[in-house]
DNA sequence: CGCCGAGTTGAACTGAATCAAGAAACGTGG
DNA sequence: CCACGTTTCTTGATTCAGTTCAACTCGGCG
């Protein structure tokens, strides 16, 4: 159950078997069904979730009752508001499992706890905070500069093993277009080559 | 020159005369002329802006030559490539003055001493940091969910003083949308109302 | 005065949404 | 393991929001 977060740490942040064991012991291992929250509308985040295996994703509901999907989470990602979670606010999206997945939770007060035990471990989570700064803005970019089509390529470049697994559907909610529009330009690029 | 500044460490994060006579020292005063570049893409971001007084923006060029607004910044706003500034990488905005303006200058070293020089001041700049990254997702939300008249309104509730004082065709750029658009959206408004 | 950039307005066009109908894939229970 | 209902995807016809192109107005400034 801790193999994925493991070879995580192992990889990305260079952490020894030994040092291993002290992080693991931050993390609440859980598992959720396909369509099942993590967290919902109104609620208080809690937890930021580290992916095991399974997929998830973040989304909101507007008015008309369409869901934008801001954000998936497959092995080796982590999903959470951290707005809500930082700030105690009540958060503005759902989180749900998309198929039956394996997660990791962490808390704010383990977060910090993991986050002190290493100089290493906390250069690397800024770096990832940082990163994700540097994706939000490069997604506004995409919509400020690129046809639906456009976008969807840059997706397949950027996610390829999320567009390949994630229904059609929530691919086009992601990509701000209809589901009909997504599937006509999947059309259109198969012919095309 | 400081004036501003001084006034925003008063309110938003509480600091005494004295305090403040620490936290000047870490910045570095400039004037730019409308026009005149703080950075270009391809530089590396040195520098964190306070606006003492006038109005900044930050944009991405695409392959057709077309500007796309990434941000505005405006008196007691501040304004930077944080990505390219915290990794050293090369980065792939343009910022520049709207109109001639004061701005004061802090760069990574200044800003980790800064921080470390007093609790209160941390916590506001993380809560900041935050505050960004949930504005950054409402956006992206926003393009997902709206139409152009209703990211006006958006904007309009949001940034009412940007929106006077920028002109029309920068915050089209901004809002993903043409200047005409834009224009008959404003035409549209006003005679509903 | 005359030029120039900024905004407005109109007409034609287009990318994507909507509406609607089928086809394919999926999974759940018998 | 099949059958049936559901969900997902595709395809077509139509509509519409927003773009493009072009002409015109207005205010500032040399």
């Amino acid at each position: 159950m801790y193999a994925t977060l493991k070879k995580y740490f192992s990889e990305k942040v260079g952490i020894t078997e030994n040092e291993f064991e002290n992080v693991k012991s931050f993390f609440l291992p859980r598992k959720f069904k396909r369509r099942q929250f993590l967290l919902q509308k109104g609620q208080v985040c809690k937890y930021t979730a580290f992916v095991e295996n399974g997929c998830l994703r973040s989304y909101t509901i507007d008015d008309m009752g369409e869901e934008h999907i801001l954000q998936f989470a497959i092995e080796n990602w982590w999903i959470s508001d951290q707005h809500s979670l930082l700030t105690g606010e009540p958060s503005s999206y759902f989180i749900d499992a998309l198929e039956d997945s394996e997660v990791l939770l962490i808390d704010k007060q383990n977060y910090d706890k993991m986050i002190n035990s290493s100089n290493k471990i906390e250069q690397f989570f800024n770096q990832l905070t940082q990163n994700n700064r540097a994706a939000l803005e490069r997604r506004i970019t995409s919509f400020l500069s690129m046809t639906a089509e456009e976008k969807y390529i840059f997706m397949l470049e950027k996610y390829p093993d999320i567009v390949q697994r994630v229904p059609l559907r929530h691919i086009a909610s992601y990509l701000g277009i209809t589901p009909e529009s997504l599937s006509r330009i999947r059309g259109h690029l198969a012919h095309k080559n």
